[in-house]
DNA sequence: CGGGTTCTTGAACCAGCTCAATATGAGTGG
DNA sequence: CCACTCATATTGAGCTGGTTCAAGAACCCG
């Protein structure tokens, strides 16, 4: 839409194109798949991609910048249930049609949808969507790994380890984790309560294992760090 | 193989074809789901049906009984990661192509593949296994929210609950979970300790909110069980 | 430079963990 | 069918670490 490369072309011109479901597509899939897709939807900062409730009938890829997804129950407990990064799918679970989960960009985002009805795109092209749907489910089951670590030095350090992963494979410097979403998210995303995330963090800061501050965790040790997360193996 | 139906109406006589990956095919998208689906692979009770590091090409879709998946890391711990029960996929995470995890049947079960190389059925067929593998998916993220409860009891409630809701789905009494596995295997599932879960069992009977022996859990106050796990909504 | 949110730090409490002993039950063999 | 055995489950006591409640500090925003 407006002003921008067609929509047949929008891919090959995009940055995360080596790192989302367009990875691997050759040109001419890449023109299948913009069959199905709707380009760089934007985002700004606290802005809600969709909330619980809303009938979602397509599927969000992160672009750029952060997403956040959240849960919220009858009591008004909120519990944040992921982060997403440029070439995630965002997964979206549901109750009659309808979502049960809110996610919101934790920073200036863009997004792109595919949607699923119809078959109009090549089985190539679907399964590389589910190929990029299936590595999100993977991180899920790695942080429920997390979850399960008894102390809250592992679980945060699981967390650090994890992104340093997922930064790594978008090529990103792996020991650098910018983190737009506050404290209390991250406390949450860990079953934590804040007051415990903050302690553990002050004291990996004094041990040097992490530098941090507000908006970016720094790795310092990733071996130590490794190796305060045994749970991920 | 062997004496049984012929392949093509394996499923017409199975007696989970209801809530299966058959369950809403017509009778000519059953027989294209044949092609790519084998039938009644049979496992007694603690044999693997796969393991860490196994090659799992194809996905297996529980026709009876009941597996768990279990996650062992370095150190040699060992974290339950789920329970499956007829209908579901087991999920099958993997790092360089082969399995993170461990699979083996509580109990005398069977279990059908489908193969995802070449796509020899019809979408209708890809998109049944797709929504199976996303219910799965859907627990998994219920089991999230029941990990991150603080208490003891709301994670043991939770669980109730979650088990309570798929054998609904099943049509099976959902107040009568039967517990092929061990109250270890459910304390790592629910990352407590054995002894903890068992206090809480303890605690539970008493109070007349359900009933159990090693077998069994039968649930006596079902509204008072799902107060009891609140971060489920 | 305020004003308010976010984060940090402290102290006390309590739930779950650990270690330990006992009890129950399933499976086996006589 | 019963007795024995071993794995599994229960119960108890004390301890550790996370939560809770509370106060203060740092930071971002306008």
């Amino acid at each position: 839409m407006r002003c921008r490369p067609s929509q047949e072309h929008f891919c090959r011109h995009c940055h995360t194109r080596n790192h989302c479901v367009a990875a691997g597509l050759t040109p001419d899939e890449l023109i299948d798949l913009a069959k199905v897709m709707n380009f760089g939807q934007r985002l700004a900062a606290n802005e809600h991609l969709y909330a619980a409730g809303d009938v979602v009938n397509t599927q969000y890829h992160v672009r750029s910048g952060m997403l956040k997804s959240y849960f919220i129950n009858r009591q008004g407990e909120e519990s944040v249930t992921g982060f997403y990064l440029p070439g995630d799918v965002v997964p979206n679970f549901g109750a009659g049609g309808r979502s049960l989960q809110n996610v919101i960009a934790l920073d200036a985002s863009s997004v792109c949808t595919t949607s699923n009805n119809g078959a109009q795109a090549s089985e190539k092209v679907w399964q590389a969507i589910g190929s990029r749907a299936h590595g999100v489910a993977h991180d899920a089951f790695m942080h429920q790994l997390t979850l399960k670590a008894h102390s809250a030095q592992a679980r945060f350090a699981g967390f650090c380890v994890q992104m340093s992963q997922r930064l790594g494979r978008l090529g990103r410097d792996p020991n650098y984790i910018s983190t737009p979403m506050s404290r209390t998210d991250i406390a949450s995303y860990l079953g934590l309560t804040l007051e415990s995330l903050s302690r553990v963090v002050s004291r990996m800061k004094q041990s040097g294992v992490i530098a941090a501050d507000r908006a970016h965790i720094g790795i310092l040790k990733p071996e130590t760090l490794t190796a305060l997360a045994p749970h991920l193996s």
